[in-house]
DNA sequence: GTCTATACTCTGATAGAC
DNA sequence: GTCTATCAGAGTATAGAC
């Protein structure tokens, strides 16, 4: 009863494939770019790199994660005081990965389909991104930063709509300043008294 | 050199492709709809559709005009005080209509590509719904309801890229209150001197 | 200009040998 | 676990009838 991926040779494969994949869709972008040549990057066939995921969205959903974590890593949790300006400076690191900003989008639209296997990927991450908001909302109300009759599920919803809905205008534009507008709207959002500074 | 539609029947036939193409969008979804189908609903072949659509992408761009022409008819002039009333009438009446949500949420992720038709619907659109919200603003700024302190631009910017997460959120879980949250948002951007009541 | 028939290419996916 | 071979379906392109 051994899964998919379970010994060591196939876990290193997988990596590999999710790192190599992660990489060309970065520099590729989403459309444009198919499995096979995603495979013969990894240098192995396309039934070989389906042999790791059920589906092309599999492994999207997959990809996704991973670019999740290494995000949370490298610029949520280290050298950031709180949700708020880890979500900035994610944000602000997007401006460098157009590719995974164009998969992000498309995969946050397909999401919408009940069966899609982003879909789980998708809620986990707009709901523990929502609950971080929200925290850090509470904590100032508890400190009296922000007023007590602001919603902090609220905020959190319109935090993360922002942060998606942002990523659309700098695809059409890429002087929108995703990270600047964010950060100004959330002062506004919570009162200045709340701003970042 | 006459172009393609410029007789009478070819009008017509364009326009119910259109209609029923954004019908069977709106029933369907985005995904699992191939143009064959439109295709055979409509009643011509596929390449009698293709007639009158460059592409297939093209012809997502005039359902996209389209919906939104009738959006603003129905909705935003209709009934609606400002351009602040009309947004948030038509993002009530998204909910009706999931497929549409769907395939507008798809079409804008598409639209990160430069060379992607639907970009040129999107760059007016935004353009446009940004400007008329930033004038609401300036214009409540004139009269004194919003703090003359407040940006517009970016005000518009916000709304626009709220209004747009908003709308993933809500696939991922439609008991989301889009135009509620959207309106709220509204409220706390521009003061409350300045929330629609 | 309008439209059909046919065929081409590429995609993701599967079957089965090794 | 990985391959070769093959599949059905997608969007697209061309030829030509009316």
């Amino acid at each position: 009863m051994t899964a998919r991926g379970s010994y060591a040779k196939g876990v290193a494969r997988r990596e590999e494939i999710l790192r190599v994949a992660l990489a060309v869709f970065a520099r590729e972008g989403y459309r444009g770019t198919s499995l096979r040549e995603v495979a013969r990057e990894v240098g192995v066939s396309l039934p070989g790199l389906m042999h790791y995921f059920e589906s092309k969205e599999h492994l999207f959903a997959a990809i996704l994660r991973e670019r999740d974590a290494v995000d949370y890593e490298e610029f949520a949790a280290a050298g950031s005081q709180d949700a708020i300006e880890g979500l900035v400076a994610v944000m602000r690191h997007n401006s460098d990965v157009p590719g995974l900003v164009e998969l992000y989008l498309t995969m946050a639209a397909a999401a919408g389909d009940a069966e899609h296997p982003v879909r789980g990927f998708f809620v986990d991450h707009v709901t523990a991104v929502r609950r971080s908001i929200a925290d850090v909302v509470r904590g100032r109300q508890a400190s009296g930063r922000v007023a007590a009759g602001i919603d902090p599920e609220h905020v959190a919803r319109v935090m993360v709509a922002l942060a998606d809905g942002l990523q659309v205008q700098w695809t059409l534009d890429p002087s929108v300043d995703m990270a600047g507008d964010l950060e100004r709207a959330w002062a506004l959002l919570v009162g200045d008294a709340g701003a970042v500074r």
